[in-house]
DNA sequence: CTAGTTAGTTGACAAAGTCAAATAATTGAC
DNA sequence: GTCAATTATTTGACTTTGTCAACTAACTAG
């Protein structure tokens, strides 16, 4: 079940510093926003720092203070004392560890109450905040939220899985693709329609074992994809290479291309031909690596406006 | 050039708090990472607050302290003597305005140089926080930071625009159409080859001004559609009502029904005939509130599950 | 001209946060 | 086993940061 991402930023104009930008951006609005969410657990005595130190406590008990140090980030010496506060006010426990120099931290049963009870009064105060978006803008919040988080803790993204296709997906390489070329390079109606039949024909004419095609996705999403089709017992012709602004840079078109010519190769093809345009450079790059050579320059106008394309080839 | 946001949550597991609780998750990991970003200006002497004071001095000038204590809230008193100690440091100048109660602050060429020099290292130090991400990444990022800080600030969305369609719009729909359907209620293939034919058809045989495709957008983003194909002379049908999860609740299904039926009085139909399904209740809602009534009902086991469909009409 | 407001400042504090030194327990080398 | 080095936590002595209320000077409306 892939999607796509369609917000397509186009080859030509990716602002170098738009992200760094935006980030900032961000972080002036967020620290302002954050502000008004509440210091900390809002209507209670606490600050935000000791609502962040009984968050810890809640959600790691037991824990001992050196671990609440690292992730908060908090002098030790101010720990300490916040935490004789929350013994004296009778919220938290200390315990003897393994290891006699640590004193694991727990809830008592007060310190349970208070922190439902907080926990509560924020979820609610959050969820107000919230009120005014559709449930719709809520999901993409949420979903957008995780992603940003994802990315800028550095989880690494996974490799993009590449297999073969299924029913399901001619109808996203479509759109994603169309809705690219569009973007990107101000190619019109016939593109799309070309893109439309190339794939349309592919599913009802498919062959396999003679042909295929194969689909690059990540958590659903849709990040590229390649066509091989047979135009005669003797030649095979690659077709709709496509890798996603999102999963370029990483050898995914390459890997795409290799599965082709290694196909070809088995299901005994005698050579491999394609049609690329010129300004497709990360394509042609890899072409010209694989050993593909220009056949054949055309200047054509089917996409609305003057391109030069071109016939490359290689034989098996 | 619409784009479609595939990411759907389905329609029956909309977990109530996801959006209060990834915003709460975001909040927690994001003041840790911002504080990883630096307490303010990183490597100056300046504190957060100093920090964002010197920037809305630097981007408002010249500008009434009054102003500050606003977007910043930051203590009247506090400001006084953080902005006194800039004076003294030689960083600002302070004139008298048209009203002699406000003291306009405008940045000396020393507090310019200081300033500018800021910027680069804040700009330099956020750019290699962000230097492991793939440029498709970054855009994406960017993106997603725009999203989310116009949603928290509630900047409204403008409603969707309503058009008739255009060429590149049949990819997308039937895309995004398709995909949604098979997560929200994990229809097969047979559904997508059938909005596929639908789509594709409608494209075919488009008969102007006896048939018609509208089509709701925002910002480049597909956000509905519906079609009005002729069944024949007296009859029309309505075929793909469709509303996208980020723009419902906001009678944009309504308003296409709306168009449908206005369009089929316009063009002399004597009915309008439908075909749905018994798990759309939205969808159902509205056709049972333009006056639609069903005719027949029946199940069927194309879409991989027996699902209830019904035939609805309405008398022009 | 006067009462009420507004922009900004000041004094007197309280809260928050830092740093280095101290304590108590553990580990590893011999 | 002993002892130096290390680790987890605490304590004391601070500085910085932030708050509150009272105050001054300037403006506004009647």
């Amino acid at each position: 079940m892939p999607s796509v991402n369609l917000h397509l930023p186009d080859d030509h104009a990716p602002a170098p510093h738009a992200a760094t930008d935006a980030l900032r951006r961000f972080n002036r609005f967020y620290t302002r926003f954050a502000g008004v969410l509440g210091p900390g657990y809002m209507g209670s005595e606490l600050s935000l720092i000791e609502a962040r130190i009984l968050y810890e406590i809640a959600t790691g008990q037991p824990v001992v203070s050196k671990r609440i140090v690292e992730t908060l980030s908090v002098d030790p010496g101010y720990l300490s004392r916040i935490l004789r506060r929350f013994t004296q006010l009778g919220w938290i426990a200390r315990t003897r560890g393994a290891d006699a120099r640590e004193h694991p931290i727990r809830l008592t049963a007060a310190g349970e109450a208070l922190f439902s009870q907080l926990d509560r009064t924020t979820a609610a105060s959050t969820s107000a905040t919230l009120a005014h978006l559709s449930p719709g803008e809520q999901a993409g919040l949420a979903e957008r939220l995780a992603w940003i988080e994802a990315r800028l803790a550095g989880v690494p993204l996974p490799p993009p899985a590449v297999r073969p296709w299924r029913p399901g997906d001619m109808g996203l390489i479509t759109a994603q693709q169309a809705v690219y070329y569009r973007n990107a390079y101000g190619w019109g109606d016939a593109m799309e329609v070309l893109i439309g039949e190339i794939t349309s024909r592919f599913v009802r004419d498919f062959h396999a074992g003679r042909e295929q095609c194969w689909v690059a996705e990540r958590h659903g999403e849709l990040l590229g994809s390649v066509f091989l089709v047979a135009e005669s017992d003797e030649v095979a012709r690659l077709r709709l290479l496509y890798v996603d602004a999102a999963a370029r840079g990483h050898g995914l078109g390459r890997d795409l291309v290799g599965r082709c010519i290694a196909f070809a190769r088995e299901a005994g093809y005698a050579e491999l031909v394609l049609w690329t345009h010129t300004v497709l450079a990360s394509a042609r790059a890899i072409y010209a690596d694989y050993g593909f050579t220009i056949e054949k320059v055309e200047t054509h106008d089917e996409f609305g406006k003057p391109e030069q394309s071109e016939h490359w080839r290689l034989a098996l």
